[in-house]
DNA sequence: ACTAAAATAT
DNA sequence: AATATTTTAG
């Protein structure tokens, strides 16, 4: 009978669910309503099942609910975003807006002023698990953001975290510039909220016009909000870095290329530094694995490829075609593929040896022609190679 | 008290 | 733009 056949399907429906549910869980604090949702779902779906057979008139639908029929409408519940004005600005849904017309949204380059005052707030204190109090959106205050949704408009900056990895809280403090002198009265950093489906937005953005809050007491300084770099972000960074073909990108460009609202030149430059200088022996003495125990890949020939990196970095890519990009790819981020899926694996295989990365230490891993380790940088390896 | 990362200064 | 220094979050 086909009734046992569907109540077998109803049960591996229903743990699929539960799988689901247990996955957001952790998202408790985000995502209230889509948890409940699962949890309504798993009910109904185990009442229907205990509930024996017919009648399922009422909640017939429940099963299917979530699936896809019911995102819809529901999604719109889902996205914190509160839009004040009425009026909805549909428009901007993937037009162009490469250009920058966005960091500059309030971001002053005034100098900081040295109006300096009390700082009164800690308002966070009390995380401490972060998994619970990561925040896929910032729950600043101030939603300030007029650009919601980007849908797939790449352009804007939706950024996502966690994924397969790790995922760094926003931090949202406001310390004071008590520098002597100068201050910074830069936009105050408001975050967006931006979620497509599953994504949530990592980069913040100027506010528009829209109108802070009160949150910035009169003080125009305050030392830039930290800019966190996300996995994604940075593997904005890492996209970028390859379209320009190496580390000689100025930031400015790069910048841009990522096309990251509210990233600011400051921001993408001391980042770049940072890379460089971890893309840049790490030398003196690094024995990688050292772990005799074989650590299946580690591999690491290179450089500062931050977790979740790899993956990303090479999907993108992949995808793409640009050749001398591969190459570039190569160079900083050729390894590690993990364990869990994840196709393609390129040449993670001997990781065995240990390699002696020795004094060297630059992973060589460039499938030809290197750099010499001291002397020349990293850098060149797809500049100057390719044709550009 | 230490470190890495980001911000800011030169 | 490159490097150096300072500040700060973990």
């Amino acid at each position: 009978m086909d009734f046992a056949e569907k109540m077998q399907r109803c049960h591996e429906y229903v743990e699929a669910l539960e799988e689901e549910r247990r996955k957001i869980q952790v998202f408790e604090r985000e995502l209230p309503l889509c948890l409940e949702l699962v949890t309504q779902a798993i009910e109904a779906c185990k009442r229907e099942l205990s509930g024996t057979t017919e009648d399922h008139n009422m909640h017939g639908q429940s099963e299917c609910s979530e699936q896809t029929s019911s995102e819809g409408p529901v999604l719109e519940e889902f996205i914190p975003i509160k839009r004040t004005h009425s009026s909805d600005d549909d428009e901007n849904d993937n037009n162009h807006d490469d250009d920058d017309h966005q960091e500059q949204q309030s971001q002053n380059k005034n100098k900081r002023n040295k109006s300096n005052s009390s700082i009164s707030n800690n308002d966070h204190k009390k995380k401490s698990d972060w998994l619970r109090s990561v925040q896929l959106w910032n729950q600043s205050p101030d939603p300030p953001q007029k650009q919601d949704l980007p849908r797939k408009a790449a352009v804007t900056e939706v950024k996502r975290n966690g994924a397969g990895g790790a995922f760094q809280p926003f931090h949202r403090e406001n310390s004071v510039g008590k520098s002597s002198h100068q201050a910074i009265s830069k936009a105050s950093p408001s975050v967006p909220a931006s979620a497509t489906s599953s994504i949530a937005g990592a980069v913040t953005g100027g506010t528009g016009g829209g109108g802070n809050k009160k949150e910035d007491k009169e003080e125009g300084n305050q030392r830039k909000q930290r800019r966190c770099w996300s996995p994604e972000l940075h593997r904005r960074f890492l996209h970028a870095l390859q379209q320009l073909g190496g580390s000689h990108a100025t930031p400015k460009q790069i910048r841009e290329l990522m096309k990251v609202d509210g990233l600011t030149n400051d921001e993408v430059k001391s980042h770049l530094q940072k890379y460089r200088l971890h893309t840049r022996r790490p030398s003196p003495t690094v024995h990688n694995n050292s772990s005799p125990q074989a650590p299946q890949f580690v591999v690491v020939g290179g450089i500062w490829v931050p977790p979740t990196e790899y993956a990303a970095v090479a999907a993108t890519t992949t995808a793409g075609e640009t050749s001398t990009i591969s190459a570039a790819n190569g160079i900083y981020a050729p390894i590690a593929a993990p364990p869990p899926a994840v196709p393609q694996n390129r040449q993670l295989t001997q990781s065995e040896h240990l390699q002696s990365e020795g004094r060297g230490s630059h992973g060589e891993r460039g499938t030809h022609s290197n750099n010499s380790p001291a002397t020349s940088s990293s850098t060149h390896t797809t500049t100057t190679s390719p044709v550009f």
